[in-house]
DNA sequence: ATAGGTGCAAATGTTTTGCTGTCAA
DNA sequence: TTGACAGCAAAACATTTGCACCTAT
């Protein structure tokens, strides 16, 4: 039998973190904002859900450009924006290429499921700070 | 002063063996190829070397869908499509969308650099195994 | 009732770093 | 000559995991 996923007081509220910010956030700033409801969650089960939302498609793991990934509450495809100087990522609203993956898979021959474009520079705030 | 940079054998050795690869290896890997030649480089100076020459843009890291970094001996812009069977990296050649930058940034007001495409799926391989 | 989830802490795996000695310029 | 770089090993860091207990179904 496929494991069935059972809606934890934990794991509903990492979704109601992640689905209610705008920002992309990592798993620490979640294990934070989660403690404030559930102090004595774990960073391990922090983990383990991220992961699992991650596979069953409910949120985007953002692991570009930096050691530690961040998580992003919509799972919709979009392209995003990174700062490398504070770090901070942010969606770009552009329309999705969407016939680019055939065109990659015709011409590999590979499967070719999805596509990530991301945009790196410096963020409006930073720009402005040097 | 701007630190100057010395070619010790050590870096000569590890640019040779990213520029005439078309894998896109790991530090790991890099470092059992060197070993190869220097038997008692170090892990450290694999690190180091490769960190260096990316922030001189001889080289690129990648490091996305995975939990450690592979390396580009072509700093050259081009994209990327990653087996998620695997693990390999594999150029794509497709043509680089080069006025995508000026739009992000005329969109944002952020600064935009650079930007990174990268397509996810099953290699030709893989696809035949399963 | 029971299997999937949790908290805790230890382990893992990759990358970085402190130190002392070495070598390219 | 000398300061950037090497080797070595320990540390740092994000993330995963083993285990005993708990709880959603």
């Amino acid at each position: 039998m496929a494991a069935t996923t059972r809606m934890t007081r934990q794991k509903k509220v990492i979704i109601d973190i992640l689905k209610n910010t705008k920002s992309h956030p990592t798993a620490d700033w979640i294990y934070e904002q989660a403690r404030k409801i559930i102090p004595d969650i774990s960073l391990g089960t922090v983990y383990r859900n991220l992961r699992l939302l991650t596979q069953m498609g409910e949120i985007l793991e953002l692991n570009y450009g930096s050691s530690y990934s961040r998580f992003d509450g919509n799972p919709l495809p979009h392209y995003h924006f990174v700062c490398e100087k504070c770090g901070r990522v942010f969606d770009v609203d552009l329309p999705i290429f969407s016939n680019l993956n055939q065109e990659v898979e015709a011409q590999t021959g590979f499967l070719v499921k999805n596509h990530r474009l991301e945009f790196y520079g410096t963020c409006l705030d930073c720009r402005q700070k040097s």
